[in-house]
DNA sequence: GTGGATGCAAAGAATTTGCAACCAA
DNA sequence: TTGGTTGCAAATTCTTTGCATCCAC
């Protein structure tokens, strides 16, 4: 265990995800602990890819990181995003606040957004015949940065 | 012409998609009519591959609807629509009242959902010092007949 | 006539899968 | 011990691109 250890080393949500894998009945094995660790401490949607750049010190093979998510995304440890031009990113939510995100079109940054008044219409849904309900809603905008100067860089 | 021009013929929607190609500066050719037709007669969000076997005795090719579908996304005569799965489907939104889909994650039936409390929230992200703000929400969860029978099945 | 659009084929990116070796429980 | 998991490589699937030809304007 090396450099990036000491931000997730004993972190909580760490543990609970370790606990829900667990229950779930799946192991807990390195490379899942070590993606684990780079979701936890990237904060905010990832891409595969990064992911797999992120733990290639473990030497974790990126087909790996794509099963990994995949579990975990069915456990409800991570979450889906989707950014506007159609690609996926993964979100560590366990132990964190339900919210939804503000995706600049131009730079890609994203912000978080925590006021959500969707989770009531999930009732509707639910009316309707629906269980299992979710939602997922995106915000999309050109941020002030990128309205500014051309570049797109924030 | 042919078979299914019965449905989308002097359309208004199609008239709609028609101008708004021309004002963008893009040429109205056969295979963007076909497609735009393929879009309207479906009535909902459409996989980019499935428009290919719509339009196929067209004889249009596959890479063609892509690119024909970049522009017309582009245009805002499309939108794209995100499927739990991380698939993208197109809807043709032109001439169309702005709603939701509630999406069967068992069977991928799309049902629309007409209520919007969304568009409020823009102003907050507008707020912000984004511009150009759009959101996208789509609701999951599994429908009445899939809960019934496990075939998932409508 | 001319530049944008298409078809075709090939390249490139993203994602999945088969299987032997491995290791968490 | 043993079945779930991984690495590796190959196969699929999805999407884009180069270029000669074509056709909408």
């Amino acid at each position: 265990m090396s450099t990036d250890d000491h931000i997730t080393e004993n972190d909580p949500r760490l543990d609970q995800a370790l606990a829900m894998l667990h229950q779930a009945r799946h192991r807990v094995t390195q490379p899942r602990v070590a993606i684990l660790k780079a979701l936890i401490e990237h904060e905010g949607p990832i891409k595969i890819e990064d992911i797999h750049q992120k733990v290639e010190a473990h030497n974790c093979d990126l087909a790996t990181v794509y099963r990994c998510i995949a579990a975990f995304e069915k456990i409800g440890i991570v979450r889906r995003c989707f950014f506007p031009d159609g690609s996926s990113l993964f979100e560590f939510v366990v132990g964190g606040e339900h919210h939804h995100h503000i995706i600049c079109t131009s730079c890609q940054k994203v912000e978080n957004l925590d006021v959500c008044v969707v989770a009531g219409l999930e009732r509707l849904v639910h009316d309707r015949g629906y269980s299992n309900v979710s939602h997922m809603l995106e915000f999309f905008g050109t941020c002030e940065d990128c309205s500014e100067d051309r570049s797109g860089n924030p």
